[in-house]
DNA sequence: GTGAAAGCGCTAACAC
DNA sequence: GTGTTAGCGCTTTCAC
């Protein structure tokens, strides 16, 4: 049996003639090795959980999509699992699923809603290393996010550098840390180039194309005079556009437009829109660096100190803003 | 151990006393059931292998959601596992890292593509259930798959009645099975319309905008008297829509557009586009049905025959194609 | 109702 | 180099 496994384990040294007989009768069996079973012995699984939110939006499908391709690069198999709403009370029954399954670290790819991380709690006391995603940073846990704020800022500037005078936003849900961020961005930029920002100047959305519909008509009409909007995220730019052409609102010329995650489809809005391009699929594969090498650090008991990694963006510059 | 073990599975008889007493310790020891080595005692692991190919877009994520809320709700884990090509090779190494898992069944939704199924080989003699998505019926094989066939038909006899003379189309990639089906809908229907359907009438895509862009540009050159087009997904249509805008021509009224998918984007598109919608969630959500059906069966030793589901769409009326 | 024995398929540790 | 022993954490079977 001991034999089988180093024949099967290449590693350690059987001798040639062993080794080929053992192959031998391998291929006749047909014989698999159970990595379930190696699994319990070894306690380790070669197996990430992986909790998503919001797998039917195209952002998080692309950041499960890099965690796989760097998890399958890794030698490591995805535990997939799914949340849907925020309910702190399933975060404890997520995770054991998980941990029943001896999977070998997590990935927490849950937006963070609302100040009160109440799952925090929960998850402090953790068996296993875990890497959050979008979040703010906080000692002693590993956070890999993207920029928001410098992308809102990148965007916003654009726009003052287009010669824009009266710059809108429409938000996120303000429940998100990410839209907040890049409400924040926004605002900021402007105040920093001495204007004034005011309360009429931004409309919430909830980042869906029909939500940005509703927000552009009230922006259009309590802030008619503005000649720029920077959108929070590219779905509910489309509406922006689609609601101008209707108007008649030139666009760039009248009101310069400005996304947010740089979607494919994007750059065949009419016009193209100008945004700011995150690459999720990056942030995934960092995630799984991150945690695999806590997995190691944690088997060679040596300590790990936990990372915050920041993606930046980048402006994507098309017709929907270029005013020169 | 066993009184412990009848406790936490709740089925068989424990006094009152003896249970309590057992979950009293629980409690304090923070006892959790490992399911790991209960998969590997009773030969069933609660887990269900999905393969999923570009994951990154719109329409395979969405499938994976809904499989992961019945999943969810039937007491299953997703172990994932992505196919980003359509290399043959890999397909044995794909479904054996599965089983080395002991996954009770697998969910292939892997597009078909080109008429040499050669996996199908490696795949017939499996060892667990598995539930083919997108695919042609075949016997023996338990398939769920949109109806792409009849949504091509309806797009296609909406722009009829819409009083078009010259309706133009544009494909899928056509190695790609559903790219075939969507066609020949559009071309049976108009040739059951009695009319006679050339070849300038039809140029490819590969389902992205860009794609649909370059496909338009074409149809426009060598088709101008078109007046309607069915366009086999939204995101292909998007770029119809852009270029019909961009060379002033009006939408529906001199090119009625339908498009395919029904993505939530395509309702604030300029003008909203009509499209044929199906429910990718719905789709997932049958897959897991039938393949815990078929496990369930396979426990009991019951036959199983294999389904076939054919998922209906619907048609989606909006602007970009109403013309009375 | 409860407990003891054996086994799921593998590997770590040690002897030979 | 190779084989033996014990054990990963549970369930199945059967005795009490």
């Amino acid at each position: 049996m001991q034999t089988v496994s180093r024949v099967m384990n290449k590693g350690s040294y059987v001798s040639g003639e062993t080794r080929q007989r053992v192959e031998e009768v391998v291929e006749q069996l047909g014989y698999r090795p159970s990595t379930l079973a190696r699994s319990l012995s070894q306690r380790r699984s070669y197996t990430l959980g992986v909790v998503t939110f919001g797998l039917k939006y195209i952002g998080p499908s692309r950041t499960l999509n890099g965690i796989a391709d760097r998890a399958d690069e890794l030698g490591y198999m995805l535990l997939t699992k799914k949340m849907d709403n925020f309910d702190a009370d399933r975060v404890e029954e997520v995770i054991e699923s998980l941990l029943a399954r001896h999977v070998d670290g997590i990935i927490w790819d849950v937006p963070q809603v609302d100040e009160n991380q109440t799952w925090s709690q929960g998850i402090k006391s953790l068996l296993v290393p875990i890497v959050f995603m979008s979040m703010e940073q906080r000692p002693g846990y590993s956070v890999v996010s993207m920029d928001s704020y410098l992308g809102a800022q990148m965007a916003t500037q654009h726009l003052l550098d287009q010669g824009c005078k009266n710059i809108g936003h429409i938000t996120g849900p303000l429940d998100w840390w990410e839209a907040r961020l890049r409400k924040q961005g926004w605002w900021d930029t402007l105040t920093n180039a001495g204007m004034q920002v005011l309360d009429k100047q931004w409309e919430s959305g909830n980042w869906s194309s029909a939500s940005g519909a509703v927000a552009v008509e009230k922006l259009f009409a309590h802030y008619p005079e503005m000649d720029g909007v920077f959108v929070a995220n590219d779905q509910m730019a489309l509406s922006v556009l689609s609601e101008a052409c209707r108007r008649g609102i030139k666009v760039p010329d009248q009101l310069a437009v400005v996304g947010f995650d740089g979607i494919a489809e994007s750059a065949n809005f009419y016009p193209p829109l100008t945004t700011i391009s995150q690459d999720p699929q990056l942030l995934g594969g960092r995630a799984v660096e991150n945690l695999v090498e806590m997995i190691h650090a944690r088997q060679e008991n040596k300590p790990y100190v936990a990372q915050f990694s920041l993606i930046q963006p980048t402006l994507e510059i098309r017709e929907s803003s270029k005013r020169f």
